[in-house]
DNA sequence: TATTGTTATACTCTATAACTATA
DNA sequence: TATAGTTATAGAGTATAACAATA
């Protein structure tokens, strides 16, 4: 057919969605790494966890799709840290409930603060209408809003 | 203020860009991956050169926003399957001239095809207007367009 | 037999410093 | 001294298989 002639990698939407994403998260992928340390997932679980409280890894993993074995580490490191103890449930001796310890609650909040003021400062970027359009095509391409 | 209680993830930016990039990109992952056993700033290289000609190295990284030692090692594999040859600038013996072979080209094509069309299978899935306001908002945070 | 969570392993991606050869 | 490109190394992200404990 010939006539894809003139595409470009800037209308590639993978790649576009890619340095996009990268740009936007770099400076708030310091504040968790310097401040305490934290790799993605462990910031994820955490957020998770302080956000809705007390739940299983499995039930963290449904929710923000995050396999097992990365809750796995996350877990056992935000334990190393005191950010989180595990209690087997009684009714199913394979589970775990994963709580907050006050430490991680501490942290939970205050990084929830950073990660608030740092969206509303991408989001002062953009109209309130491109804003949503924005976030709503994303959450189209993730599929989360099925 | 504690105004930020009812903060989710799915509402911070970074994350649903790096949950809508991962999503977007795996079809198309697999594709240059099998077809071609290329690792992504391999075929992001032999796109340039495709269809933008031959340049160097530094020219790739300024275009494609890719970091010369990717570009190094990316350059290496390309050309030990013979995709692409260098040519020393007589001009300045430190830059070289990276071309695609033929059979650079072809696979070039392939991809470019390839990649158009998973592109429309995405774009399916909006409005013309949602479409090109995504691709607009994604530029402005990958600070495209500058 | 199936499920929850762990461990091992490998590959990909990213970042930085140190190096070479040329200028 | 500075620049184009290379090499080495480490850290981070992702994916899969195999496993132990429990159901």
């Amino acid at each position: 057919m010939e006539n894809d002639g003139d595409f470009d990698l800037t209308d590639f939407l993978p790649y576009l969605l890619n340095q996009a994403a990268e740009e936007a998260s770099l400076a708030f992928q310091q504040v968790y790494r310097e401040r305490y340390g934290m790799l993605r997932t462990e910031w994820r679980v955490l957020f998770h966890l302080g956000r809705y409280g007390p739940m299983t890894a499995a039930e963290i993993g449904a929710r923000a799709r995050i396999h097992k074995t990365k809750i796995s580490r996350a877990v056992a490191a935000l334990e190393s840290r005191r950010f989180l103890t595990r209690a087997r449930l009684e009714a199913d001796r394979r589970q775990e409930e994963l709580r907050l310890t006050v430490a991680g609650q501490r942290a939970f909040e205050d990084l929830r603060g950073l990660a608030s003021a740092h969206n509303d400062r991408l989001r002062a970027g953009f109209s309130e209408r491109d804003w949503q359009g924005l976030t709503r095509s994303l959450r189209h391409l993730a599929r989360m809003d099925r």
